[in-house]
DNA sequence: TTCATTCATCGTAATATTGCAATGAAGCAA
DNA sequence: TTGCTTCATTGCAATATTACGATGAATGAA
């Protein structure tokens, strides 16, 4: 009924499901790759950057934050995001475990 | 408005959220492992493995099988799915190149 | 043919997500 | 103080997703 019986699956396969719905975004695959990019970190130049208006981008930068993915440090009026390195590190082991599982060379089903 | 703004993201990441999505519900997570573990292909036997209802689990085959990352073929009554390895290892690629950006060792922000 | 099995699709309800205008909170400058 | 800037939060509308009962299509068995 449009809610996730999370409660039937494993804790593996929640927290592989949160962390893929994090990138299930392109705007905040967006916010990602621009932290990326330019190693100082940015703030406000998010809105400019991704054409999306202040409170949606504000929106996507709180999930990406509570999934600890990336962090932000106030700084005067200005709020500054980055990489969480740790965290970053963490997730991307999970989902390398979740998308390495051999494909058996079989080519055919069944 | 609900509507994600695809028009003002590249390709690329757009191509990246489709497939994060298809992992973004536990369920698909769950029958991909599914067929990785049985390397024979399985058809309604994820209904009784995975604790949803028939339409339900049809519902999410159906979105996996649209993007390509699995494909079924017809057995009598029966339903047979499996991994379609090139496209599983094609999407691999993309999704990989997005999570190996090099996180700066810089541990302070800004 | 009739019946049972298997799966897809339809229809619908409940919840989640996306987006933005309006507003609020906090800091800095004058 | 006032005003400006920056960002978060609130509130709401539009759309998407999730879930399942009911039904339909296709096959095989009797």
């Amino acid at each position: 009924m449009g809610i996730s019986k999370t409660e039937i699956f494993t804790d593996q396969q929640n927290e592989i499901a949160l962390f893929a719905k994090a990138f299930g975004h392109p705007a905040r695959v967006a916010i990602l790759q621009h932290l990326f990019k330019i190693d100082t970190c940015v703030c406000g130049d998010l809105v400019n950057e991704i054409g999306l208006a202040q409170p949606t981008i504000s929106q996507h930068l709180k999930a990406l934050k509570n999934l600890g993915l990336i962090q932000g440090s106030v700084e005067g009026t200005r709020v500054c995001y980055c990489i969480d390195p740790k965290h970053w590190t963490k997730m991307k082991q999970i989902l390398s475990n979740f998308l390495n599982q051999d494909v058996s060379i079989k080519s055919d089903c069944c």
